[in-house]
DNA sequence: GAGACTGAGTTCGAAATCCGAACTCAGTAG
DNA sequence: CTACTGAGTTCGGATTTCGAACTCAGTCTC
């Protein structure tokens, strides 16, 4: 008895979405092109029942799309639509972090600016100030102006 | 017969300590200065065990620390390490994404640049070209160069 | 100094999830 | 006719999660 609002609520519900173990495994596999069942189910080791109900659940709330590529023997294939896509953001900041702060994992992988190779930085941005700052400057505002 | 190393394994790693449903919103509940056992435990409505295990679990990986705040009854609080605060740009990446593709959520809250209290853009850097980039830019690279 | 309260947990059984392995079903290839 | 594929579904057992109630040390109130 309880579930009222709190501030910045709209995480939780995006966390019941995306706040699984798979999920955003899910989403990272299909940023790297993988589109078929089996290849999901491959490429992470995940139960074939949870992947058809975590691909289901995706689905449903738009992050990705199920589409037939393929009709003789119908068959679909899961596409990340625009709002899949724009999870990468929080996927970089997971793969930075991981690559910072994650002990015991040989970080194979860095993250690059593609144009010149660069180590890349994540940062938030005011277009105001035009200046990049970090998490201390970051403050939650309210429709009411709460802090 | 699996677990070979991928290319980006470390967020596996990383989601095995913080991709449940809780650890994140644990993370922040941290940033929102929550610090109590109880206190957690009635801000997010998680059943006390589970906090107990998920707790100790953050703590282990550095995320939080146990920090005696009181002697005569001994009382324990949790605080965010740095690397727990690291985890802001992944949960503010989160939130942001909420706000724009979550349905269904009335989003209350907006994430600002504390000075100027402009709505926050999140973007990557490049410390070389000194411009900032959106996610097609990124890439991904190994040790030995592969894409 | 007896009773109520607090904060930080534990213990408990019931309910929901996860897993691996085997099965289905339509169509295709030889 | 048999073997194989891709995309699931069905199954029983193991693991997690849940809510509610209990513990335990110390404190506060009278």
């Amino acid at each position: 008895m309880n579930q009222q609002v709190q501030p910045g609520a709209a995480i939780e519900e995006t966390l019941r979405v995306v706040g699984d173990r798979w999920s955003i495994l899910l989403v990272r596999a299909g940023l790297r092109g993988i589109r078929r069942f089996d290849d999901f189910c491959d490429d992470l080791g995940i139960a074939r029942p949870v992947l058809t109900e975590r691909l289901r659940r995706l689905v449903k709330f738009g992050i990705f799309e199920r589409v037939k590529y393929q009709d003789k023997p119908v068959r679909y294939e899961y596409r990340l639509t625009e709002a899949g896509l724009a999870l990468s953001p929080a996927l970089v900041a997971l793969v930075r972090w991981s690559e910072e702060y994650s002990q015991e994992v040989s970080s194979e992988t860095t993250l690059v600016h593609a144009p010149c190779g660069t180590e890349l930085e994540q940062a938030f941005w005011c277009r105001s100030c035009q200046t990049t700052f970090g998490p201390h400057a970051v403050k939650g505002v309210g429709v009411n102006g709460e802090s």
